[in-house]
DNA sequence: CGCGCTCTTGACGAACATCAAGCTCCGTGG
DNA sequence: CCACGGAGCTTGATGTTCGTCAAGAGCGCG
C-alpha cells in the first residue's frame, strides 16, 4: 500500500522541505503512516462540523475548502486548499471538527490515522515541528485573511487571492507562465471573499478592464504580476514559504 | 528563578488542563523552559512584524493583541490576548514575525527560549501536542473571526467579541459573575471589528439600549447571556474548551 | 429540445465610512 | 483652586461600497 501511496506524497514532500530539510527516516515514516486513498466528487464534503475523525486527510489533487454555515444558510469559506495541504490535521488535536471540509472540485486524499500521527510524535521531534509548522502557516493564512476582509476593499482582496493561490500552486508545480488551473465558480469565490456572488462578478470585470488578469475556463492568467501585487497589497512573507532551521 | 516564576505560570496550567491532564514533569518541564519575566507599558510592542525573536512570551498580566499595519496606517486588529496566552509561540517555528503584538494595557509576560523549546519537543511529546494544541485553538479562532466578518453585521461582531472575552477570561478567573475588566478603547475594539471608532460607538449604545450590556470604566457587564449569544450566533466549540486525551 | 447552472447587467436600498463638531473626563501645571 | 490640554466618547450630516432583487444570456448536458 504504502508504495503506491509515496508518489502522491510528492507534493506534500515539496512543502515541507521548502521550510526545512527533510530527512531519510522522516520521509519513510510519513509514507509508512499513510493508510488509504479515497477519493470525493465535487460537492461532497471529506468532513463535517462537529464531527469526530479519527483520521486526518492529506489532499493530494483537486481544490477543497474549510467552511462554516450559518442558520441562515450563508456560507464562509475559511481557506482553501490545494494539492499537498492537510485539509484536517488539526482535527488530530483539536479532536471535534469545528468546521467543514468541503470538495471544490473532485478530490483525491490520502488519510493519516491519529494513531499513527501519535506514533510520529513520540518518535520523530523534528518531523512533528514540521507538521506542526504546517498548521502555523495555516494560521498565518487565517491572519492574512482577516487583514484583508478588515482592511481591503473586494477587489483588493480578489486580487489578493489570485497572487496567494499562484505562489502557492507554483511551490506544488501547479503554475507557472503566469497561469494556473482555478477551476471555481464566482460564487464559491464570493464565499470566500465575503461578498456577493454578484459583485465578485464586478469585481473580476474590474481586473479584467484594468489588464492585470483574465479568468476564463477555469484558468486564471496574470499579466502583470508586480500591478496585481500592489492592487493587492500583496506582500507573501505571510506564506513563509522560507527554508529555515525549524 | 524558576521558583519566582511559577505562581505567574497558573493561568496557563489551568488553560492546559482545561484540554487535558499535566503530569507533574510535564508542568515541571515548563517552569524550568522559563527564563525571566518582562513588563511592557501599555503602548509598547512585544515584538513587530520582520522580527526574528529567539524567545516566545507568554502573556501573565493584561491584554495585547496582535496587528498588522498597512502603509496608509490602518490597523487590523487579529487576535486579543490574555493572561496564560502565548502571544507569540508561533515565532518558535515560523521564525519570522508576520504581525507585531502591541501591548493594550500594562503586560506582564515570561519568556521562552526557543533552545528551550526545542528541548521540550525533543523529550516531552505530549507536551509538545498540548503547546501546538494551543496554537491551533489559536488558528480556530482565527477562522471564527474570519466568520463573523464575513458574514456578521457589525452588531453582531461586537456582541460576539464579548461573549468571547467572557468564556475566555472566565477560564482563568478573571470573569465571573456576568462581569469583566476589558480596560480598552472603543478604537481599539473598532481595530479588532474591522470597523470605524465612529460606528463602534453607535454598535455599542444599540447593545446599550437593547438592555444586553454595559461598558463603562473599563467593565463589561452582560445582562442577558443567552440573548446576547443568540444576537451574536456564538457556540463557544470553536474554543475547545473541552478535556480531552490528546 | 429544454432544463439547470453560471455568468452578466441594471436599478434600488442598507450598512457602514468619512468628516466635522462638541462633549466629558482627567491629569497637569500655574 | 482653576485654567488648560489631550484623550476618548458622542452625535449629526453626507457619501461610498456593497447587498438585494430581478431579469436575461450563454452553455453544457440529458
Amino acid at each position: 500500500m504504502a508504495d503506491q501511496l509515496d508518489e502522491h506524497l510528492l507534493n506534500f514532500f515539496a512543502k515541507l522541505r521548502l521550510r526545512d530539510a527533510l530527512r531519510e527516516e522522516e520521509q519513510q515514516a510519513i509514507i509508512d503512516a499513510a493508510r488509504e486513498r479515497i477519493t470525493f466528487k465535487a460537492g461532497e464534503d471529506l468532513v463535517r462540523e462537529g464531527e469526530r475523525p479519527h483520521r486526518s486527510m492529506l489532499l493530494v489533487k483537486g481544490f477543497s475548502s474549510r467552511y462554516r454555515l450559518q442558520s441562515d444558510g450563508a456560507r464562509q469559506i475559511t481557506a482553501l486548499h490545494i494539492g499537498g495541504d492537510f485539509v484536517d490535521l488539526h482535527s488530530f488535536l483539536l479532536k471535534e471538527m469545528d468546521h467543514s471540509v468541503g470538495a471544490l472540485t473532485d478530490c483525491e486524499v490520502i488519510t493519516f490515522p491519529h494513531d499513527r500521527l501519535v506514533g510520529l510524535t513520540e518518535h520523530f521531534p523534528h518531523l512533528t515541528r514540521m507538521l506542526w509548522l504546517m498548521t502555523l502557516v495555516d494560521a498565518s493564512m487565517h491572519r492574512e485573511w482577516l487583514v484583508g476582509l478588515g482592511l481591503l476593499s473586494a477587489t483588493e482582496r480578489a486580487a489578493h487571492l489570485f497572487c496567494e493561490m499562484y505562489r502557492r500552486l507554483e511551490t506544488v508545480g501547479q503554475a507557472s507562465g503566469n497561469t494556473f488551473r482555478f477551476p471555481i465558480t464566482q460564487a464559491t469565490l464570493a464565499d470566500a471573499l465575503g461578498i456577493s456572488s454578484v459583485h465578485v462578478n464586478r469585481v473580476i470585470q474590474e481586473l479584467r478592464q484594468r489588464q492585470l488578469i483574465s479568468w476564463e475556463g477555469g484558468v486564471v492568467t496574470i499579466f502583470d504580476w508586480d500591478a496585481l501585487a500592489a492592487a493587492a497589497h500583496f506582500d507573501e512573507r505571510y506564506l513563509h514559504l522560507v527554508t529555515e532551521l525549524r
